[in-house]
RNA sequence: GCCCGAGUGGCGGAACUGGUAUACGCGCACGACUUAAAAUCGUGUCUCGUAAGGGAUGUGGGUUCGAUUCCCACCUCGGGCACCA
């Protein structure tokens, strides 16, 4: 062949790899396993544009060059199918999901296949495959039998709770369990309430719940939304991003997962994790942990309040204290006070408006409840009591204790209502969260405020406690297009019943409708037969089948469980994960949540599903904006394979910028990359029999050092600069032996599959020619990484820059185990040196080693 | 508002642990080959200066023989959280 062909040459090879299955993973062995996994897609309609297989090259070069390192590498693909944008896409191409699915898996796939990935294709997985959502459902039933024992800090299942409760009541037991659940009973009790009964106390303590939650409800398209889903209007008021219908609050009936019994754990373990801090952070920061103190204001009308504060150390700072309009017990506070009336007005005031308003930063309003007061625990001191809507009701106690000077919130309300301000806190200057010495605090004066905070805590008999500001998990979709929840409800009793192993998959039935029903129930409520067995109309939400994937893919056809115990120990846990950082407070958090789950049960041997995660950067279009269909900038994968080649897309992919940094598409710069492969098209043809150049040599290894290591820290734009300085070389230096370019195509084949496995071949066909001990061909990609010869890394003669004073005036060659005192020696008598140093002083002569030397005068 | 991250030629970007700033690629200019063009190859390409030399890594300061890199303050952009007491 004379020329590169790339049509001709990607789709030869792409055939050849599938009838060959080079890429198939082998089965469990001896040999040493590596994980490398991207986050599978939604296959929505829209098909790909060239942003998204960003991070698929990135993690298919990876997995390459783990697969030539000799390590049996599990590479794997399949499709997050159910939620709303298949079911969305199903409603505007009125098909059923089902098909709509099934076509967007094709366009998906033919895209794919085109770009040369290395996935094992033989263990695809589908979450809306029955087959694969049995274990969804078999797992979601674990965690609903299941509650969390604080004391031993795991999930247990629910059946050794009973057994407790039969023991003690529920007096002693150390659970998670719903925030405000304080009820206590004995085991005499327990047994006798009713089934009912029971069930109300134990769905407190389950991992998967049912209650209540606020939802975003759009009556215009009368369904529920997501957060992301809702916009702001000119005016601030929320409104739905398609159509543009006014939003409301609403209170519904949801499933829940109680991964806030986990918060504590998602947050310590992460810090042992190779993720980027940038997510951590993230993570973090939704998992809120906040460490104080909680204390108790007696009132004046016999009813204590309980308030939570970080800042207990401005305690002697309080001059008000502040409770939510939906405090628990607001009502006994009502009907105390005064000003009955108008507070009652406030409070159901509060209320609408917080179901209206949930994006705009409103203005703090209150009222007194005048005749109320409550006593500061720490002087006695009398203050009043206000009812404000800048007090959530859910996080904390629902009430505060107002300290204006020094809390933001509390002084912009008190100036607004003239209450009074006391300052009580010295503030140092260097230090963070404005603490500092404390002054007007009784024998606490002069006191730092953490150790004010231990003494003043213990003096007013509070507590010690961590909240965290993430709340748990709602695990229901009004929707037709998830898993079906597997459980029973009995229509008369209300006692609700799980399904047997043996019962599932409980499978999504056919319904005529599919769109929202628009009274908030999910089409599921219209199947007359699924209603009448007393299946949950709800489904699960899109998380769920994403939670636990990568554990299927060990042991994707088994049968009998998720994954065999054999194979779950051989593949451990994912070694290398690729994917967008949007995921950080979603998929991230809830795999990590679940894992801890089945981790806590036995089920899996490691308690954190992804070791090492990278996030690729997006590729933005070449007017500054995310590349969609709405702004007319998408750029198809397609033509660029067609036009340049697959292998011209990955390297350019990989060239244009840092792997985790989002870059600018720019048509015009992919010919660089296409130069690249030409020259290296040209180069084989004229190679030489014997040996190359020694530079030659000594740039080579170089380079495949360099992209061994470059690789493994996914820095491939680089990795792809140095290759391009090799070739360069190997162009000017015009005598490159078969052998060296050989090892080149090595350490570019993962980069550009198909060009790289043409040469080898071509080059082995030669070989067979006029050798009498033919070769057997073997794929390039299933060949050994070379290995760089050190020796021939190290350079004989180093180039030393010379600076006098830091400025740079001249550099020599030294040999490179020339020492000091020459390397010194040799710079001060070097010709354009020394009319730098003549007739000065020479202070110092600082050498760094192979590098530099300064002469300082 | 709070918490992260980033700012380097016309453009995408490189620079190891503090050691030649601008590698590599795009673009542009000139040259070679060609009847011509494309393709390819070569040379040049931060800035002021004829040169010697000087100045530049968002801005201002500091530490250092030496700072894109470390420290302080500020500006701009991107992301996350958003009344979490």
């Amino acid at each position: 062949m004379k020329n590169y062909d790339h049509i001709k040459i990607e789709k030869k090879w792409q055939k050849y790899w599938d009838a060959n299955k080079t890429y198939n993973t082998e089965a469990i062995s001896k040999k040493k396993k590596y994980y490398v996994l991207d986050m599978f897609p939604y296959p929505s309609g829209a098909g790909l544009h060239v942003g998204h297989p960003r991070g698929y090259i990135g993690s298919d070069v990876y997995a390459r060059m783990k697969r030539m390192q000799g390590y049996n590498v599990l590479h794997p693909m399949g499709y997050d199918a159910f939620g709303l944008p298949a079911e969305q896409y199903a409603i505007e191409h009125k098909i059923h999901p089902r098909k709509a699915v099934d076509i967007n898996v094709k366009t998906f796939e033919r895209q794919l296949s085109v770009i040369g990935l290395s996935y094992d294709w033989s263990r695809k997985v589908n979450t809306t495959d029955p087959a694969y959502y049995k274990w969804t459902q078999w797992i979601f039933l674990k965690i609903y039998n299941s509650w969390y024992d604080r004391k031993s800090d795991k999930a247990r299942p629910i059946t050794e709770l009973i057994k407790l409760f039969g023991k003690s009541g529920n007096k002693n037991i150390d659970a998670v369990c719903d925030l405000n659940y304080t009820q206590t009973f004995s085991y005499k009790e327990w047994n006798t309430f009713t089934e009912v009964e029971k069930q109300g106390i134990l769905m407190k303590y389950r991992l998967a719940y049912e209650g209540y939650a606020l939802v975003n409800w759009c009556p215009k398209l009368g369904t529920v939304l997501a957060n992301d889903e809702i916009v702001e209007d000119k005016d601030g008021k929320a409104i739905s991003e398609r159509g543009g219908y006014p939003v409301e609050k609403l209170s519904m009936r949801q499933w829940f997962m109680r991964i806030t019994a986990y918060a504590d754990r998602l947050l310590t373990d992460s810090e042992g994790l190779n993720w980027s801090t940038h997510i951590k952070e993230i993570q973090k920061n939704w998992i809120g942990k906040s460490e104080g103190s909680e204390i108790e204001f007696k009132t004046s009308i016999n009813r204590n309040i309980k308030v939570f504060t970080t800042r207990v150390d401005t305690l002697f700072g309080v001059t008000y204290v502040v409770i939510s309009p939906e405090y628990e017990n607001i009502s006994e506070f009502l009907v105390r006070s005064k000003n009955m009336a108008d507070v009652s007005v406030y409070i159901r005031e509060a209320k609408e408006r917080s179901k209206k308003d949930n994006l705009d930063q409103k203005e703090k309003t209150g009222i007194e409840l005048k005749g109320i007061t409550a006593t500061n625990p720490a002087n006695g001191e009398e203050v009043p009591v206000w009812v404000a809507d800048y007090v959530l009701a859910g996080y904390g106690t629902g009430a505060v204790m107002a300290v204006p000077a020094h809390d933001e919130r509390d002084y912009e309300f008190a100036k607004k209502y003239n209450l009074p301000i006391k300052e009580v806190i010295i503030e140092q200057v260097n230090s963070r969260h404005d603490d500092g010495i404390l002054h007007d605090s009784g024998k606490f004066d002069g006191l730092d405020s953490k150790e004010a905070r231990t003494k003043i805590t213990k003096e007013v008999d509070g507590k010690f406690i961590t909240k965290y500001k993430m709340r748990d998990a709602i695990f229901a979709r009004q929707r037709y297009w998830g898993e079906p929840i597997p459980l029973k409800r009995d229509k008369k009793t209300g006692i609700i019943t799980t399904l047997k192993d043996k019962e599932l998959p409980l499978k999504l039935p056919n319904v005529t409708s599919y769109e929202p029903t628009g009274t908030g129930e999910s089409p599921l409520a219209g199947v007359n037969a699924w209603v009448k067995a007393g299946y949950e109309t709800n489904t699960m939400p899109g998380w769920a089948g994403s939670s636990w994937y990568f554990l299927r893919y060990m042991d994707p056809k088994n049968e009998k469980e998720f994954a065999s115990k054999k194979a779950l120990k051989y593949w451990d846990n994912v070694d290398m994960y690729v994917g967008g950082q949007e995921h950080a407070t979603g998929h991230l958090l809830y795999s990590r949540f679940w894992h801890k789950f089945l981790y806590d049960m036995g089920f899996v041997p490691t308690k954190e599903p992804f070791k090492t995660l990278k996030n690729q950067g997006l590729i933005i279009a070449s007017d500054g904006r995310k590349m969609s269909k709405r702004w007319g900038n998408v750029i198809n994968p397609d033509d660029t394979v067609k036009t340049y080649g697959a292998d011209t897309l990955r390297v350019y992919e990989m060239f244009m910028g840092p792997f985790d940094q989002a870059v600018s598409w720019n048509t015009d710069s992919i010919i660089g990359s296409r130069r690249f492969l030409d020259k290296i098209w040209r180069l084989s043809l004229r190679l030489n029999k014997k040996s190359s150049s020694k530079d030659i040599e000594n740039i080579l290894h170089k380079t495949i050092k360099k992209i061994t290591l470059d690789i493994e820290s996914m820095n491939f734009n680089t990795a792809i600069s140095s290759m391009m300085i090799l070739v360069n070389e190997m162009e000017k230096d015009k005598i490159v032996s078969e052998k060296d370019f050989k090892m080149f195509l090595q350490i570019l084949a993962p980069f550009a599959p198909h060009i790289t496995e043409e040469i080898w071949e071509q080059l082995i066909r030669i070989d067979n020619y006029e050798s009498k001990n033919k070769k057997q061909f073997t794929s390039i990609h299933l060949s050994i990484w070379p290995k760089w010869n050190e020796k021939k890394v190290i350079d004989d003669m180093v180039k030393i820059v010379v600076q006098v004073n830091g400025k740079v005036r001249t550099e020599i060659m030294i040999s490179n185990d020339a020492n000091e005192e020459d390397v010194k020696d040799l710079s001060m008598k070097d010709k354009d040196i020394i009319p730098w140093i003549k007739d000065k002083e020479i202070k110092r002569v600082i050498y760094v080693k192979g590098r530099i030397v300064n002469i300082v005068i």
